[in-house]
DNA sequence: AACTCGGGGCT
DNA sequence: AGCCCAGAGTT
């Protein structure tokens, strides 16, 4: 690639950035450990979601001894709504190592980064870029399309990360990646009306002057939903309800749920369940349906409310009185949409 | 290279 | 209703 090229980008995204940038909480600080946690939180999740997590995960937990010494419950809490839940756990895990392994010092740099758990090529780069200034790539969705329409290339991530290299600047790197991210988000954006007019790359770029902003990035293969029925139970005493945890793999492992039947159960199959359990029904109320999308599956739930007048410990449950469910039960967010119901 | 893993913002 | 989000780990 030729200098002048390279001197366009380097000023355009800089410049840019430098008018420009959102005003984020963690563009507050260079502490590697606070860039961190933000980048763990933004995989696959906006800016707009992740700032209030943010701001109370630092909050609560400021230092990287703070996260190593945490209960895996109360990090959980704290990622409760969130989603990707080993993200939190696989930062746990990490921040373990760093303070037995490297004396509570954040690695300097992306190699090291990387070693750890959670930390992958993109998030490695960010944090070294960013909280370092090494001088290395951080191709994230936002990278991606940019440099993708800018130069008319249909590539991989990986497959940009040398193309990156090349227009990297010497000095300001963080800056220079998040200014590309920036441009992602605010201009350059996926649907089918970004706003080029604005954007201070329109002058030479690929996808604009031949008209393929439309076609690139190329879209992946679109995913396949399968739609599975379940029927939910609050089993309660009016002062306390059965919970149970989930498997430590899979869908929303590690955390609590509401009795869950596979299938819609009709109120025959119901009362026969609860019984099976040793329980005496009192009433049975019927809840809202409510469907709750994955990215591969579909869960469409029936609810029902059921009470009872022998509360009793059971075998595969946990009878968790309400206000500590609130307090210290990590549930998902497709439970809590019934929360009016259990509080 | 293709799956899996949440939840929500935005159109 | 569908797309995609400051991706990583597993298969």
């Amino acid at each position: 690639m030729n200098k002048l090229t390279i001197d366009y980008l380097q000023s355009s995204l800089l410049d840019y950035y430098s008018s420009f940038a959102r005003d984020l909480p963690w563009r507050k600080t260079k502490d590697p450990y606070k860039i961190w946690v933000s980048e763990i939180m933004l995989q696959q999740t906006q800016v707009k979601t992740v700032i209030p997590y943010y701001e109370r995960f630092i909050s609560k937990l400021p230092t990287v001894l703070a996260l190593a010494s945490a209960h895996e419950d109360e990090l959980l809490k704290l990622w409760e709504g969130l989603g990707y839940y080993s993200r939190v756990l696989n930062m746990h895990k990490a921040a373990k190592m760093v303070v037995k392994e490297l004396n509570g010092m954040m690695p300097h740099t992306s190699k090291d980064l990387l070693k750890l758990p959670g930390i992958g090529l993109y998030t490695a780069g960010a944090i070294a870029s960013i909280a370092f200034e090494e001088r290395i790539s951080a191709v994230d969705g936002n990278v991606h399309r940019v440099l993708s329409r800018y130069f008319g290339l249909s590539l991989t991530k990986e497959a940009l990360v040398p193309l990156m290299y090349e227009i990297l600047p010497s000095k300001r790197i963080g800056d220079f990646n998040q200014a590309i991210m920036e441009i992602g988000a605010l201009i350059c954006l996926p649907s089918l009306n970004p706003n080029c007019q604005s954007c201070p790359l329109k002058d030479n770029c690929v996808a604009l002057d031949m008209n393929l902003i439309d076609s690139l990035p190329l879209k992946p293969k679109k995913l396949i939903r399968t739609k599975e029925l379940y029927t939910l139970l609050m089993i309660t005493d009016d002062a306390s309800y059965y919970l149970q945890k989930r498997p430590a793999k899979g869908l929303l492992a590690n955390l609590w749920e509401f009795p869950l039947l596979k299938g819609h159960l009709s109120q025959t199959e119901i009362i026969n369940y609860v019984q099976s359990l040793g329980l005496k029904m009192l009433k049975m109320m019927e809840l809202p349906n409510t469907s709750h999308a994955f990215t591969h599956k579909d869960w469409d739930i029936i609810a029902y409310k059921v009470t009872i007048i022998n509360p009793q410990p059971l075998n595969d449950f946990t009878l968790v009185f309400k206000d500590d469910l609130l307090k210290n039960y990590t549930l998902s967010s497709l439970f809590n949409k019934y929360q009016e119901y259990y509080r």
